[in-house]
DNA sequence: GGTACAATAT
DNA sequence: AATATTGTAC
């Protein structure tokens, strides 16, 4: 009751206005009660209460036994007020945690202990994050250029997707790594503590396995710029590649292994198949008793094999079971959708697609949804 | 240069 | 515990 007085103070109105005020909350929240059963809960026992209080009637016995408000079936009792108060002091105690939610990220390298959040906005991101339905990456990017190999400036905002799996490279990269800056090329000076720790570590250990390097934004961004400029991942070279990225310390390995994953997420197995309903889809026919390719898949699948197309497959198409509709792939604003559903559905970024749209790359748009392959057991997700 | 697989990081 | 990413060996 507390609560209620002293929030209806704050607002200047008396329990009448104040219950016609929590009638209208609750009418919308309505519309979410299943997502915000609580919300719906409290404010509803909040107007009981209040109304109690108006008539008069016992205050203490309703609040604490609690009334019977009839919508309440889900009992969540009494005791869910009080444990709801203490939130409403929370946030509004961290009212514009203004914030880069991009929090989330954090580094295996310890880099950057220092910056330790307050939880309240760790927390708030996270249950943000699990209902918010707008796409949450913003634009950020332009600054790939900026860098200055001497220092390397944390974007707070970067393109925050909380998914996107360079993002979290990006930190550690950053700071330990500078990249190069504008394409025109000069040769960057890399990452003054990798190359430094290197041989520290070799010193210290010759069986020590080298630092992993860390593929940031940038790096990865001149890494498809290069593949581009080759033609392809199809037909680029690690070699070539790492020359024309011209980032110093950048090795034939390392490029040849960010290549290799890039390749292979990149080659979307659509796991769309829609076997038994769609037979001449089916990349593999049965024959006696074996499957075979079937001719015109295997065709398809040798020679655009891995350049499968941008458009990632919406999430939904990504896990959907074979047996689904024959219904082709959500759509590209899906991707701003996050179904919770599903595993963290990663797109190599917005690499893919800003590659694939930018460049010819993956020109062939042909796969239907059907066609794919299948050769890939692993991570079947979109890069 | 490409792959497979081990080692690590999340 | 499961995955994803990176390093190594072949």
């Amino acid at each position: 009751m507390y609560f209620f007085t002293e929030k209806m103070h704050s607002l200047k109105m008396g329990f009448p206005d104040y219950i016609q005020t929590l009638e209208e909350e609750r009418r919308k929240i309505q519309v979410f009660s299943k997502e915000l059963p609580l919300s719906l809960e409290l404010v509803t026992q909040a107007i009981e209460a209040c109304k109690q209080q108006l008539s008069g009637t016992a205050s203490e016995y309703n609040l604490n036994g609690h009334s019977e408000c009839s919508e309440q079936t889900t009992s969540t009792e009494g005791p869910v007020l009080e444990e709801f108060i203490p939130i409403k002091k929370m946030a509004s105690s961290s009212p514009f945690c203004d914030e880069e939610d991009e929090d989330d990220e954090q580094h295996s390298h310890k880099q950057r202990v220092s910056k330790e959040n307050n939880n309240s906005d760790k927390r708030k991101s996270d249950w943000l994050r699990s209902v918010q339905l707008w796409n949450p990456d913003p634009p950020a990017e332009e600054d790939v250029n900026k860098k200055v190999p001497g220092l390397e400036l944390k974007r707070s905002g970067n393109g925050g997707g909380a998914f996107q799996p360079f993002h979290k490279e990006e930190r550690g990269a950053k700071t330990s790594e500078s990249l190069s800056k504008a394409p025109s090329s000069t040769s960057v000076a890399a990452a003054s503590s990798s190359a430094a720790e290197p041989a520290a570590e070799k010193s210290l250990n010759e069986g020590q396995r080298k630092q992993r390097r860390c593929w940031s934004q940038d790096l990865h961004k001149r890494f498809l710029h290069a593949l581009q400029q080759l033609g392809g991942a199809d037909t680029a070279t690690p070699k070539q590649i790492r020359e024309i990225m011209n980032v110093d310390g950048l090795t034939n390995d390392e490029v040849k292994s960010h290549l290799q994953k890039y390749r292979l997420h990149t080659r979307r197995p659509s796991p769309m198949v829609h076997n038994s309903s769609n037979p001449q889809a089916a990349p593999f026919v049965l024959v006696g008793n074996i499957f075979v390719q079937s001719p015109e898949y295997a065709a398809v699948a040798t020679s655009t094999a891995s350049r499968e197309v941008a458009t990632v497959a919406a999430p939904a198409g990504i896990y959907a079971p074979v047996a689904t509709h024959p219904t082709p792939v959500s759509h590209p604003p899906a991707d701003s959708i996050k179904n919770p559903q599903f595993k963290k559905v990663k797109l190599f970024e917005h690499s893919i697609s800003d590659e694939r749209a930018n460049h010819s790359e993956g020109a062939v748009h042909s796969n239907s949804p059907t066609s794919s392959s299948s050769t890939h057991t692993s991570t079947s997700l979109g890069y």
